[in-house]
RNA sequence: GGGCUUGUAGCUCAGCUGGCUAGAGCGCGCCCCUGAUAAGGGCGAGGUCGGAGGUUCGAGUCCUCUCAGGCCCA
């Protein structure tokens, strides 16, 4: 005998006795852990005294404390058995398909509130799409690679002393090594974040997650940049970034250290190319050049003044910034005349202790625009047409180098208004520079000295030798003005702490402007297209024409228009980085035929490495030899024969993959690789706000380079959470609420329920106390579930027949006419569950999730705990528990709560399920049977009379003339009042007194047609029933019984 | 500083294209029930809609400015 029949054999059999002198019929079922009942199947000789009259007391096993931090596990543990996820999968195999794809967070640290509203939301979607009938897949995935782990690692290994050992290594090795302590790290981080989210109850392959530091995952990515290359936008280009000279590295800002510092403040004088002109933009008359006047033109060569804390940069200086909006001032200051912002004179003025100084005119920084000027020991000539790179050289306008270009940028907190730019030495000048078309000109070379493009005294030099030199040139010209030693704080190496300087160096680009090989059309072109085309809702009502098919839709709408924004003023995408944990950028370098060094990486390149990488990982770029690494591919072979290289000669190159081209890559390492090409475009991709400049973007981007389709359809976003006082939450603020002591304290249920109930288009207020009534709202809808299955106890086995809740042994007589069951209170209630649960579909179908889960919270409070439940009580405590009428309550009873947990089945995994395998009496050792495999009860399909609204109506204000009764008449229980209630509309007359009694809790109702307001009147002068406490007019001694009992308690104690 | 966005009862939120004595739930107060009981029910008191100005016969709902937040940039 095995163990499920055992138990049968103890009491589990679905068995009902329905004699009507047995209270608790089903006494021999499962014991409850906390009896409802005073009963048991022996009668208490101490009890029997007390129960002459028992009623049907409600029983169940289903406790009303959830007790959710111990039974989540064991559901998730029963899930997990059973192979939930796949078994989902497979039942909806063939239905029409709707493809959530998950954006990965990052593997590192414990989730955290943004992770739990993220997941419960993306939860809530691929469960309701599941449950609505379409194929809906989850699959989870993390970002591995990249510097916040990589930084994290380096400073263990550095604390540990471990840093030196690795230093000492080849670079390969070096690099290697720490990748091993990367993934260690990020494995260790998946492993944790999978199991918190699996706690979140959240439905998804985790047997099988995407992981961007996989090989298959990272060949893709290769596999996305190879399609790139195909249409002609990666390049490679010159770009300022942080630059370590003790290490010959590029730095990331987190591994910027800032330390005081002591330099030199300059300010120089740049001589005008074209006094006149300078003169013009200042108004000055032309002729009066002899008499000089206030409003008269001086005689010398006027100059513009720039202040520098770097005086190294001088060399590479190519523009003057001015801001267009600002007032410029033509001043006379120790025998100079000079040009600066007005609000900037009398501040350098007296810095420099100048005498004397005198404004000749004003003018504004637009009209400086375009002026030009000499470099104080440059010759333009100087600047050869190489000092850039091929990509900026072939944009560049040599016409513009020592002109003044406009850049709102320009303050006037320090300086002269006019700023020194070099596009090679400074993110905005470089910006700057690309507007303007300015080289991108860099003489500083790795190891922080002049190359041979500079003046001779220079070459050569250290700039921080250099620094002093070219202050004491320029004085020895005249160019200075006045400089002085300040400390101020400057960023360092956070390893070597020597300072940093900024240096161009060559990245690659996706250029946003290029135009695809496809169709000539721009990645930039393509995707403002695609957000801005089909405007319209992004869950269509019915009958609506669908979205032309690659337009993206958004929700909430405004997203559109920030993503918009961010499309159009988004600069070339730098996805190049020089770090060690990441995916290498598959460039070869080779010295050529003339000597000079090129590059090497095309589409068939990369795809010939891509496959390796598939095969190996990533780390064979740094294990394996050239040769290896493209074996032998004939288009490779043929294109190095071409560029007259051979593989032997190849060097790998150092730099790895901006981590948001990996993520940017998931359409297709995760969607088409296991979905295929018709997964594509995906349905949703859903994230916080802050992914519009992030994934969705990124994604966007490349899936419109290597396809010309976006990714996806629509955008979901999320806000951000807040503390109480709208607050960002910090650590450091000690605002944060940690998921894990929800997790804890509450369990995932009331957390998601908490999540269903938010408004999360926008910031989301977090509060401890939030949840706590997050856990009182859910207890009520537990409850009101409990209250219910609790009076199915004694219902006859299996699902009802689906008859809107009034089948055949519900029917008090054969004749109920259809107009006559549409008055009947289980019309209302089952009529008032469709209307629910088209509601809630239609919300979850819009993915408002908090109009779903408020409906399904007042329905359970409102519709069900205070009306109908109450309502019915009398006739499930007394009626014959077999009599047509207690089963038809009992049917509707049924489906109502079977209907409520499938809607609630996508919020509450957890209790729903619990509740519907109590209701279907699901035996404990039946580990298959679940509400999550089930799809929406939709309609119970019952038809109510439209005069319940009148019914209803009516019955408020019957209510507050019973409370006004109560006060009047000195009654406190209802049940001893009667209610007379107008007939009004003359619609009430069809109702069932009794039901309309009922519902007003009270012992009696008359319809009156001649009244106009409902009226309580006292009832107390009459008997009361001794079982049910009514004053129903039919009490009285029935042989047998020893206190008065209405007609019905009779019948139903066997006495009438 | 720029783009997008939020600000309605103590709390969380509804209020569509301008027209209501501004709604709901929770909480709170009073009361009932004690056969949903570490439950259930009834009634009630709380906002003039962040602030200022404007358009309009009429504005929480449109416009301008302003204050306080959030995300992303600079």
């Amino acid at each position: 005998m095995n163990g499920a029949a055992l138990l049968r054999g103890t009491g589990i059999s679905p068995v009902r006795c329905e004699s009507p002198l047995r209270s608790a019929p089903m006494a021999a079922r499962r014991r409850p852990e906390n009896d409802m009942s005073p009963e048991t199947n022996q009668p208490a000789p101490a009890k029997s005294e007390k129960k002459k009259y028992p009623v049907n007391l409600p029983r169940t096993a289903f406790p009303m404390k959830a007790n959710l931090v111990q039974n989540e596990p064991a559901s998730l543990r029963r899930w997990d058995a059973m192979g939930l996820y796949d078994r989902v999968q497979e039942a909806h195999r063939g239905q029409e398909p709707y493809v959530f794809h998950d954006g990965p967070p990052y593997a590192n640290g414990s989730i955290h509130l943004g992770h739990l509203l993220n997941k419960c939301l993306k939860d809530f979607v691929v469960r309701t799409r599941l449950m609505m009938g379409r194929a809906s897949p989850y699959v989870p995935g993390w970002d591995c690679h990249g510097l916040p782990i990589e930084h994290k690692v380096m400073t263990e290994l550095m604390e540990a002393g471990k840093l030196d050992k690795l230093s000492g290594l080849p670079e390969d090795q070096r690099r290697m090594a720490v990748r091993r302590e990367c993934r260690k790290y990020a494995e260790k981080y998946v492993r944790l974040q999978a199991e918190q989210m699996k706690r979140l109850l959240t439905l998804a392959d985790y047997a099988h997650p995407y992981l961007t530091m996989s090989p298959e995952f990272e060949g893709a990515t290769l596999e996305v940049l190879a399609s790139l290359m195909e249409q002609g936008l990666v390049y490679r280009a010159l770009k300022p970034v942080h630059w370590s000279i003790a290490n010959e590295t590029a730095l990331a800002e987190a591994e910027l250290e800032y330390y005081d510092r002591q330099d030199t403040s300059v300010y120089v004088d740049f001589e005008a190319a074209d006094a006149a002109a300078v003169y013009r933009a200042f108004g000055l008359p032309e002729e009066d050049a002899e008499h000089e006047g206030d409003s008269a033109r001086p005689t010398q060569t006027p100059t513009f003044m720039i202040w520098t804390t770097t005086p190294w940069t001088l060399p590479a200086n190519l523009a003057i910034a001015a801001n267009p909006k600002f007032a410029y001032a033509l001043v006379r200051v120790d025998g100079n005349v000079t040009v600066m912002a007005a609000d900037a004179v009398e501040r350098v003025t007296k810095l420099a202790s100048s005498e004397d100084a005198r404004v000749l005119a004003t003018t504004t920084g637009d009209r400086l625009v375009g002026l030009r000027y000499r470099h104080p020991f440059l010759g333009r000539s100087a600047l050869r047409a190489d000092g850039g790179d091929e990509e900026s050289a072939r944009r560049a306008d040599l016409s513009k180098i020592f002109t003044v270009v406009p850049a709102d940028y320009v303050t006037l907190g320090d300086g002269t208004g006019l700023v020194h730019t070099a596009p090679g030495h400074g993110t905005e000048d470089y910006q700057t520079g690309q507007r303007e078309g300015l080289p991108i000109y860099c003489p500083v070379r790795g190891n922080g000295t002049y190359d041979d493009s500079v003046p001779a005294w220079l070459r050569g030099l250290s700039i921080w030798t250099a620094n002093d030199l070219i202050v004491r040139h320029l004085r020895e010209s005249g160019h200075l003005f006045f400089s002085h030693r300040f400390t101020h704080s400057y960023p360092h190496d956070w390893r070597g702490k020597s300072p940093v300087i900024f240096r161009c160096t060559e990245q690659w680009f996706v250029g946003v402007d290029k135009p695809t090989a496809r169709d000539r059309t721009s990645v930039r072109d393509l995707a403002l297209a695609a957000v801005t085309a089909g405007r319209g809702l992004s869950a269509p009502e019915a009958g609506e024409t669908p979205a032309p098919r690659d337009s993206v839709s958004f929700v909430p709408e405004w997203g559109r228009n920030r993503m918009r924004g961010m499309l159009e003023s988004r600069p070339d995408w730098c996805i190049s980085r020089q770090r060690a944990w990441g995916l290498p950028i598959p460039a070869f370098f080779a010295a050529g035929a003339d000597g000079k060094e090129q590059v090497y990486m095309t589409a068939a390149s990369v795809r010939a490495v891509a496959r390796v990488v598939r095969e190996k990982g990533s780390d064979v770029w740094f294990s394996a030899a050239p040769a290896e690494l493209v074996r032998d591919d004939p288009v490779v072979m043929e294109e190095l024969t071409g560029r007259s290289l051979t593989v032997a000669a190849l060097k790998k190159g150092p730099d790895i993959l901006d981590v948001w081209f990996e993520s940017g890559s998931t359409w297709n390492a995760v969607i088409r690789e296991r979905f295929g090409d018709a997964a594509l475009p995906t349905d949703l991709y859903l994230e916080g706000s802050d992914q519009h400049r992030g994934w969705f973007q990124s994604s966007l981007l490349t899936s419109l380079g290597a396809t010309g389709r976006p990714p996806y359809r629509t955008l979901l976003t999320h806000g951000f959470m807040v503390d109480k006082d709208g607050r960002k939450m910090s650590k450091s603020l000690g605002n944060t609420v940690e998921v894990e002591d929800l997790l804890k304290e509450l369990g995932a249920d009331v957390c998601r329920w908490w999540v269903a109930s938010l408004a999360c288009e926008n910031d989301v207020k977090v509060d401890r106390s939030y949840f706590t009534v997050a856990g009182e709202s859910y207890r009520k809808v537990r409850n009101t579930l409990r209250f219910m299955l609790s009076n199915l106890d004694d219902y006859p086995g299996g699902p009802p027949l689906r008859d809107g809740g009034v089948g055949s042994e519900s029917r008090p007589t054969q004749d109920t006419g259809a107009e006559r069951r549409a008055t009947r209170i289980e019309a209302w209630v089952l009529s008032e569950y469709d209307a629910l649960a088209s509601a809630v579909v239609a919300a979850y179908e819009r993915f408002d999730f908090q109009d779903a889960q408020k409906r399904l919270y007042d329905f359970c409070n409102d519709t069900l705990s205070a009306t109908y439940l109450a309502a019915i009580k009398d006739r499930l405590y007394c009626d014959t528990p077999g009599s047509p009428r207690r089963r038809a309550t009992q049917a509707a009873l049924w489906h109502l709560t079977e209907g409520l947990c499938t809607l609630l089945a996508p919020i509450l995994p957890h209790t729903a399920d619990e509740a519907w395998r109590e209701l279907h009496r699901v035996p404990p050792t039946d580990q298959q049977k679940s509400v999550h495999t089930l799809e929406f009860v939709r309609a119970l399909g019952s038809t109510a009379d439209p005069a319940w609204k009148t019914v209803m109506d009516v019955r408020h204000r019957a209510l507050l003339a019973i409370e006004r009764a109560r006060g009047t008449l000195g009654v406190e229980n209802p049940l001893d009042l009667g209610v007379r209630l107008p007939d009004e509309g003359g619609v009430l007359s069809r109702f069932d007194t009794t039901d309309l009694a009922d519902l007003l809790n009270v012992s009696r109702a008359t319809v009156d047609a001649a009244r106009t307001e409902p009226e309580a009147y006292d009832l107390r002068d009459e008997p009361k029933c001794a079982r049910s406490w009514k004053r129903d007019g039919t009490v009285r001694m029935w042989p047998g019984s020893d206190e008065p009992l209405s007609a019905r308690d009779a019948a139903a104690m066997g006495l009438a």
